[in-house]
DNA sequence: GGACCAAATTGGTCAGACCAAATATAAAGC
DNA sequence: GCTTTATATTTGGTCTGACCAATTTGGTCC
């Protein structure tokens, strides 16, 4: 579920689940709003801003005579989180596909914020990596200073675009890992041949290698983290279908 | 300057632009709902949804007590197309930024595409390449078959978070930029390198290949759409600032 | 079977009201 | 004077009931 404990949000919750179970084929015919007013015992008021987000999620569209239901194909990226958090733990192939997708955007940002660097900006990023590499061997320690790490290089690529995408992703998955205490288990060695390249790319200045480096790491990171989710105890996950 | 017609969407793209505007800081407080019913002479319900659909964007955040402006570095992707209709045209550097962003997940796209493909896809794929081939002189003639095989690819790759990025990305740039009429000059040699390489992947299967060509092409397109946007005519955009 | 028209349905909006949480203001204490 | 506490006000969240316009729906007539 999300966030907030309004009624609207939950109704939107709700049926935006609903929607995401394909409960409703593309097409067809959402219930009115009178209707899920008298089914969720609230105000038409209440149900209309929940449709209203439905709307923005590119779930439904809604026009004068009856609103209809879309395909998720065409949804929001938004509807991202929700849909790997549906069963309780994340789709392991969507997962995949995430950590695919940031991998190579990520890889790109490190290229152009290597090449783009200013001389303290570069002096900045290698003082990152050092931190990075000094607790290399606790995985926990390291997570807030790769973080770190990424929101510098993203602030140097300055890459709007990228950046909300990543906000995006970042919000709906990488939380959602976390909070699902999902622990990938990464080779030594990868991780070293990460920071080595890194640095050798930003000692040449040469974003293709640090960008290179990055991308060999995603790689070796969705072996880890498919792993780590093959071996995950699948609690059954209690939901309410109402 | 979105789409629909109703009262809370005007009133909804009205306050977007505002805050896109910088006009209000981020981290200030926002207006009332009530102060804004007078404002925009429309009743609350109507700016509630109004303000629903920031919320939504990422924009405001709103509390029991008063709703706050965010930061527009992280809001929704979706501000994209308003951000970037802002002006009247385009802001260059964003549509750059979105070509790189788009060429790299593209790139990923038509090397798991290529990659994955079943040997009917194969087929239907270069059947494609081939049609885009027979009109490779015309550029308006082979934006629809451009858009079938990217459409081909996206479906044989089958990474949902890609297709909903490209979604956001393509609904908002794309037709934006269709509607404004740019027309990039690609040099004919650039598409006839892309559609050998697209061609040279498909037939020894290999990802790798058609990703590096269409990678190329993306590179090349971004110099040319930066050449047709800095030679087109930039009429005054008239917007009221109300 | 297809074109046309009336009735029911549905989304969009409005007005006025109440509650609970958050904020601002005034009072009390030191 | 300054902090703390209590009070009043503002603000978002919700409800009820109503009206309009656009769309669907269903029936009628050719």
């Amino acid at each position: 579920m999300s966030s907030t404990n309004t009624i609207s949000h939950e109704i939107a919750d709700t049926l935006r689940d609903e929607i995401l179970r394909q409960r409703y084929r593309s097409g067809d015919r959402f219930p009115s709003e009178r209707d899920l007013a008298v089914r969720f015992d609230a105000s038409r008021g209440a149900v209309r801003e929940a449709l209203s987000q439905l709307e923005q999620l590119g779930l439904i569209h809604t026009q004068p005579g009856g609103a209809r239901v879309q395909s998720v194909n065409a949804a929001s990226l938004a509807v991202l989180g929700p849909l790997m958090a549906l069963d309780g733990y994340p789709d392991p192939l969507l997962v995949d596909q995430f950590l695919q997708t940031f991998g190579v955007l990520t890889a790109m940002t490190a290229k152009n914020a290597v090449n783009a660097a200013s001389p303290e900006q570069l002096i900045q990023l290698k003082k990152l990596v050092l931190e990075l590499a000094d607790h290399s061997d606790d995985f926990e320690a390291m997570q807030p200073r790769w973080r770190e790490l990424l929101e510098a290089m993203s602030t140097i690529a300055d890459n709007l675009v990228v950046r909300l995408i990543s906000n995006d992703l970042k919000a709906q998955f990488v939380d959602q890992m976390m909070k699902l205490g999902i622990h990938p288990k990464i080779e030594r060695s990868s991780i070293d041949q990460l920071l080595t390249g890194l640095r050798v790319g930003m000692n040449k200045q040469d974003g293709e290698i640090a960008g290179q480096a990055m991308q060999n790491h995603f790689q070796e990171l969705r072996a880890a983290v498919g792993e780590a989710i093959k071996f995950r105890d699948k609690e059954p996950s209690i939901r309410a279908v109402n």
